[in-house]
DNA sequence: GTCTATAACGTGATAGAC
DNA sequence: GTCTATCACGTTATAGAC
């Protein structure tokens, strides 16, 4: 398969063998942990499998169900979204459309991010990953936002700005839409950031 | 299970026994297409069985590999994205924003359109199921909008209303946001047509 | 008692024999 | 076209090591 991203011989991570008990136990819950973050977040949750995740950590595969009770937990306990919005959300009102246009475009190359907002919606058929995924949506970008919105329709505003916003990370991220990275990224940023400002800083006229 | 929309009994529907030979392989076959059609819309990929399919359809499970090829190649076959956008895309053009999100919004409770989709981007892990996707999405929205537009940046700025296309089925039909049905469709179909409007008909204004 | 490893079960898709 | 075998999967039962 290989893998860009990192160490090419991950395995054994799992833990001194010397150690014993609880402390290796914990290091051994952790190497499973980092494992299948990688994996999920590059091949998503269909395609890993319990004993993918297992060799790769160094460890038994019984060993992940015993730790996490499920395959399905595991993805669960593991994929979440990173949440450096702050930023992009915090500055200027009037550049704001603009700031959440590039972050989105620059994260392309992170597999953190990327690969696991990806993982996530193609997961969600699960009625629990869709809970969680709207849930960590709301917290780091629709109630960010809301709360420095003015005017009428703050709420729906604020949701409709994300949706743009999962818009463009499912074109860039999920369905991986080429044809908008030669695009020319600079005329992607400054029109779709138009277009989200639009809904930030609404203009009377039309 | 059971499915509100149509036929609560479509088993059967295989075949008359008494057809013989390639009229009745047509028949056969056409009853696992639509079997499959259904089940992948409402359940997705995952969730539906090769059993399941084939039991709906009166037909041995076998059959279903063997018209077919593979489970994948039935789904990448039957899931096709219903183009009915001309009504949206051909009206006047200052209003096309509002037409699109109220075409999208009225979608939703049907299966046909909307499961689809998000069959297909939950299933979109598969290289082919991306490309089947971004083609049909191409043909069916990108090149009829970009065909209508004036100005600069045409092609990026066709392909960025699609991207919030994109999104607003996203969040409607995949992630399945319930705050943004009650947050009263009127407003959701002017705000959002409005972001749309922008890229269609952008205001020199600034 | 607690953590780990072996072996086996049930179910899924698919290939091959008839 | 139908039946049965195969193989990989997630998961569990159970026994071993400390």
């Amino acid at each position: 398969m290989g893998f860009v991203t990192d160490a090419p011989d991950a395995k054994a991570a799992a833990a001194d063998p010397a150690k014993r008990g609880r402390d290796r136990s914990a290091d051994v819950k952790q190497a499973i942990r980092d494992s299948a973050t990688q994996l999920f977040a590059t091949q998503g949750f269909a395609a890993t499998g319990v004993r993918e995740i297992a060799e790769r950590a160094g460890v038994d595969p019984a060993l992940v169900i015993r730790h996490f009770g499920s395959k399905a937990a595991l993805f669960l306990g593991t994929m979440t979204l990173p949440g450096s919005w702050s930023h992009a959300i915090e500055g200027p009102l009037d550049e704001t459309g603009e700031r959440l246009a590039a972050f989105v475009f620059d994260q392309r190359p992170r597999v953190a991010a990327s690969g696991t907002y990806a993982a996530l919606i193609r997961a969600s058929d699960s009625a629990e990953v869709r809970h969680e995924l709207r849930m960590a949506v709301h917290r780091l970008l629709v109630a960010p936002l809301r709360h420095r919105l003015e005017g009428d329709d703050r709420s729906v505003r604020a949701q409709l700005v994300v949706t743009q916003i999962t818009g463009l990370m499912s074109a860039l991220w999920v369905t991986e839409d080429a044809e908008m990275l030669i695009g020319s990224g600079d005329a992607v940023i400054r029109l779709y950031g138009a277009a989200m400002q639009q809904l930030i800083t609404p203009l009377q006229a039309r």
